[in-house]
DNA sequence: CTTGACTCTGGTCTATACTCCAGACTTTAT
DNA sequence: ATAAAGTCTGGAGTATAGACCAGAGTCAAG
């Protein structure tokens, strides 16, 4: 078990963030000790690395906090619902993953252009290099 | 040459948000009617989407901006500084790219998983999955 | 030629996601 | 045994990214 500054350095964020995940309903420690400091369990840390995943390719806290508390049992009568919504952040994935390709084209073909690469100079900004991917 | 409330339908964002975006200096107006009116042209607007795919994946205003402003010329002094700058970009990009990825197996997972899908229930939340993933 | 829709600037307000105390208690190292 | 380092709760402060509003000017249609 991991008091709260191992884990804040094993996830590499700041104690005061893990507090704020817990007041927020994103994580609770597994358990306490008697003076109430708190203990992370392995399967703890298995959520912070969750929520950062996520919160780094751009969900919110709170969106963050829905998709942790799904639970489907395959008979769940809301079953459908929870299908959609998980859907619903598939297509919404889908769409970064889209966005973040084009994006990486672009930086590449601005690293290429730049410092005697190929790439005529009208490319060597952002926005040029945008372009060329339109093409 | 479109005005404000043009584009910002046109982008799916507010007037407000154009107004923001001027004021720290991401985008400026091609040009203003003698009246004052903003008027922007088809690179403002490729200008904004570009912003607006940053923004969806995660870069902040202020990075976006760093983006912008990047202009190589091939000679430029300072072009290793620029180029290392973009390949760190990159780099990002790629973790951003692998942790999307992640998430997105996790979600369809989960997805499958229910209502009548193969997978077993104990994979039927969002952990479980990502868990499904790590084997 | 006026009425309604649009735009201007400048300012305040809000939500999100933390960070940074303060004052008190606990644990660890010497 | 005591000092340093870590933790607790509660609350105030900060950065980002806008939203919203007021009062005044502008434009387009009937």
């Amino acid at each position: 078990m991991l008091k709260i500054g191992e884990l804040a350095e094993l996830a590499g964020i700041s104690r005061d963030a893990l507090r704020f995940y817990e007041k927020h309903g994103l994580i609770t420690p597994t358990a306490r000790t008697d003076s109430g400091y708190r203990l992370y369990s392995t399967s703890d840390v298995l959520r912070i690395r969750f929520i950062l995943s996520a919160k780094e390719v751009g969900f919110t806290l709170n969106e963050i906090h829905q998709l942790l508390e799904l639970e489907v049992t395959k008979d769940d009568k809301s079953c459908q619902d929870v299908k959609q919504f998980v859907d619903n952040k598939i297509q919404v994935v889908n769409q970064r993953l889209t966005e973040i390709k084009k994006i990486k084209q672009s930086l590449q073909t601005l690293s290429n252009a730049c410092c005697g690469g190929d790439e005529p100079a009208t490319h060597c900004t952002i926005l040029g290099a945008l372009s060329v991917q339109n093409r």
